[in-house]
DNA sequence: TATGCAATTTACGTTAACGTAAACCTGAAC
DNA sequence: GTTCAGGTTTACGTTAACGTAAATTGCATA
């Protein structure tokens, strides 16, 4: 009953490999709950869901947040709720993260433009050294 | 020759409730050479200069940079280099940290997207309980 | 003078997110 | 058969960013 050419798997070097991380902390991210890859006997095989679930995390990472507030989004997403309670608390929920993100969006655009301050200051003064100032 | 009303200043105390932090992570932001507050014998002062690097400083770690980083970035933005290599190396920096907040940018529009899916899957079922399905 | 509050230094404790080392298995290649 | 690359578990080590506790100090107020 398995497909001939069912689906991709990755070892957990290939994985490792493609996102620039180690084995330990795939590994590691395991052991947090946030992958849970098949098995072959002792060894681990990571399908499309796993993979996709490694970037984010890394994307997660990138914006600080720590891998428990990760596990918290993928909990998020992967809950489908019955009761409409649960629903409730679901886009409260998103709109917490929501309004992190937001803020984060503010910091960013802050940070861009005083680095456009110091880059303008560096151009100027380059360009006075180039015409050979001293004064 | 003190201004009669020269400056506002902030105790330790007004800058942590100010900023929702602990006195104890303002010293330690000294402690690693990331404020330099003026005493009053033992007492620390906080100008206003110190206030907006403290307020930077929560900026960057809402970013997930580290103390370290944001002491770099403060380098970055104090030094007033005077050799076109300094200038140069410093356009090399901005352009890094620049790297970066574009990458966050398209991070979080990435989680916006998933959040946007999330809460429309959430508003459908409501509506459809609300409907009173069962089927 | 005593009491209390806010600040200080010193130092050890703690949590998250891995790194690193040891000891083992295992299928393919030589 | 052995070598070897890649994988496994177990367990202890490490770094960053503070928390927390203890002992001290200075100022204000009762």
């Amino acid at each position: 009953m398995s497909n001939p050419q069912s689906e991709p798997t990755y070892t957990i070097g290939e994985l490792a490999r493609e996102f620039a991380i180690t084995p330990r902390s795939i590994r590691f991210y395991e052991e947090q709950g946030l992958i849970s890859p098949a098995r072959t006997g002792q060894n681990r095989i990571y399908c499309n869901k796993d993979r996709v679930r490694l970037k984010l995390i890394l994307r997660g990472k990138r914006l600080g947040f720590s891998l428990a507030e990760v596990k918290n989004l993928f909990e998020l997403y992967d809950t489908n709720p019955d009761s409409a309670v649960q629903l409730e608390t679901m886009l409260q929920l998103t709109e917490q993260k929501r309004a992190v993100l937001t803020q984060q969006l503010e910091d960013i655009t802050m940070l861009m433009q005083e680095l456009d301050d110091v880059e303008a200051r560096c151009q100027e003064e380059l360009s006075e050294l180039k015409r050979g100032n001293i004064a």
